[in-house]
DNA sequence: TTTATAATTGTAACAATTACAGAAATGGAA
DNA sequence: TTCCATTTCTGTAATTGTTACAATTATAAA
């Protein structure tokens, strides 16, 4: 309710004209932080709006992203990942259980001397591997 | 001609049956360190191998990342790109010219401690912005 | 040479994404 | 309100990167 309120203003400020299906998928940006797949998105946003287009899912993002209030996540080769929090942070991907992790990390002190004079604007750290919990798992059943 | 059989006791070593297309594919990893994709390997070799087929050279890459001697890149979000480098080490993307360039960081000093217990096994750092030539072509037109 | 196995090829199938044209919604001006 | 222009949404078709699969070809041991 409330919510909506917000995000309606939200989109307002940052130029995009806040319409039903855009508060409704950025809402369901940042209620759902784990990184979903426009295919998630369209899932679980059609029962509550049945004339849902995935065009509209895949045109909504685009917006958000060039609006620069979400970022894609490419951790994975298949298919794309959306995240709400646009500020730099890193992601990991367990392989077992598939769930991806945020992390944050300290960029500043990464050293980097061949791009010195690089203009920089998007930084991506992706790692791969398996997570505690599934580690926990694995030590049991061996 | 050396190269080649550097090529062919190579991948030999690694389990991989050396194979006319496979030395092929893998010479030209390690001759073409731009980070191509299958599209641009299937195109320059082609010439050279004319039976060659695309999907001969998606198998070769999938057996080439298997066997741990390439990795992929998914710095764009369109179609995976392969480097016969597998150190960790990080990527820039110019998003002017599309060039992209290799860097050395030091992972250690990353500072993350939300994932301090779990198994780490790949570590993929991309950043994209402008590179320096782009950023003085860009300074003149100004 | 025969025969089994592995590698390659070409085509079809698949899945994610984009293009596009028509329908619906929106927001003034008359 | 009605009319009209513009924007947004929708559904389908097209495109693109990738994978599945069956048939052909190459390889190598018996
Ligand atoms: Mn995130
Ligand atoms: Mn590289
Ligand atoms: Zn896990
Ligand atoms: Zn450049």
């Amino acid at each position: 309710m409330e919510q909506i309120q917000n995000i309606e203003n939200y989109l307002t400020n940052v130029g995009i004209k806040p319409s039903y299906q855009r508060m409704k998928i950025y809402e369901y940006l940042i209620e759902n932080m784990n990184h979903p797949t426009v295919e998630m998105i369209y899932k679980d946003l059609s029962p509550h709006i049945p004339t849902l287009s995935k065009t509209t899912v895949y045109n909504t993002l685009k917006l958000f992203v060039d609006k620069e209030i979400t970022q894609i996540i490419t951790i994975e080769d298949t298919e794309a990942r959306f995240d709400a929090d646009t500020s730099t942070h890193g992601h990991f991907k367990c392989i077992k259980c598939g769930k991806i992790f945020d992390f944050s990390f300290d960029k500043t002190n990464l050293n980097i001397k061949q791009i010195e004079n690089f203009d920089i604007q998007q930084t991506h750290l992706y790692i791969k591997g398996i997570c505690e919990n599934c580690k926990n798992i694995d030590k049991k059943n061996n």
